[in-house]
DNA sequence: CCTACCTTTGACCAGTTGGTCAAAAAAATA
DNA sequence: TATTTTTTTGACCAACTGGTCAAAGGTAGG
């Protein structure tokens, strides 16, 4: 590893170590923590497996690295939600940012599914703390909501729940949505899907 | 492995396969295939390795059994909607039997679910097949009821995955969903917010 | 060009992996 | 009980695993 008194990263540490993280995000999501190689990813990332641990100390490194990345990616677009606009319209755009980021980040969607599936042995701590009292306050927001009679009654934990497994559905498991759709492009109808499925579930009936 | 010209499995046999694939079923669904051991196999099916080895030719075969096994019931609840049924009680019934199947079988559910982010290397003539045939079938039954009008207009495919999405959701990502909710049962609101969202989504607005 | 540091590598290591095999132990059969 | 068949196991193997290390090859600044 570089050295830790080092001041800052120079030019090669930053391109390699990038590199190592896409050769890694790569692996680790198709395989998992505990079936993924450092040879494998030393492959990816076009390096020998000696130099990927110059610059980061273990395999497990890598992988933690990998995680600590993506949750703050991925609690990012909750905390997004404005308790004072529209519910629907919130709610709505949410989804669609999870939708847009299942798209545009597949792979980091499956390396969270990999994780949770084993039982998140290295992001427990994250998900019983940080996640959930996250989940709280907008769960409480969306009472709110319903309270003021702005949206339909919803349980609002469900809610969410129902919201990350259609997005991340098309993420994790896009091998077998192409296999069924063929030709289509699968996030061409997935978002229109998405709200219309919440504007007739949210839609107050008044 | 016991001999192939053999007539009929002995009692140990059978005993001693079921322990296997039940042992196997524990370790893949958490780890997925390249992640398991053959010693954790055995460990948990209270065998030694070459035990295991005198039963099943290799990890590939125990793997293989178990996801033969698994795509039978995984496909079977889709065969039973009807297309003279009643259109919501028909998908509500599925979607049930589907989170029933969450509920009872969370491993098997994640079993499938690694599978499927690793590529589906060994079930994909299954889905580009006969999975992708059936659900055309049920897209034609559900574009039917939408052109009698007896539900709402909606692209059947992405129903499914949606049903799909939110069934397995409980299963394979259960530690988190449970993290969330605390000592609340997540199965109890989990039927009650899909029927829910399945009627307001599906009835007809005549 | 020289020096000091940064980067890369080949050789290597101990532990683990899937899998084999001959022989011992148990069961079933006669 | 004697014999045949089925089941179990300990010892073993080659390939692979994550990781180390000293030495070689580059790079940047003076």
């Amino acid at each position: 590893m570089p050295k830790a008194a080092q001041k800052s990263d120079t030019r090669i540490q930053k391109k390699n170590q990038s590199a190592i993280l896409a050769a890694g995000l790569v692996v680790f999501s198709q395989f998992g923590f505990r079936g993924s190689t450092l040879d494998q990813v030393a492959d990816e990332a076009g390096l020998s497996k000696p130099n990927l641990l110059y610059y980061f100390p273990s395999k497990d490194a890598i992988y933690s690295a990998l995680l600590a990345k993506l949750l703050e990616n991925w609690l990012e677009p909750l905390r997004k939600i404005d308790p004072d606009g529209d519910p629907v319209e919130e709610l709505l755009g949410y989804a669609k940012r999870k939708l847009t980021m299942s798209q545009n980040f597949p792979r980091e969607s499956r390396l969270f599914a990999n994780e949770i599936i084993q039982g998140a042995p290295r992001i427990r701590d994250v998900i019983r703390g940080e996640l959930r009292e996250l989940v709280d306050e907008i769960a409480e927001i969306i009472n709110g909501w319903i309270a003021s009679g702005r949206i339909n009654s919803v349980d609002p934990y469900h809610l969410i729940f129902s919201i990350w497994a259609q997005t991340q559905h098309y993420a994790d498991f896009d091998v077998q949505v192409r296999a069924i759709l063929g030709e289509v492009d699968p996030f061409d109808g997935a978002e229109h899907h998405l709200e219309m499925m919440l504007r007739r579930m949210l839609a107050p009936t008044s």
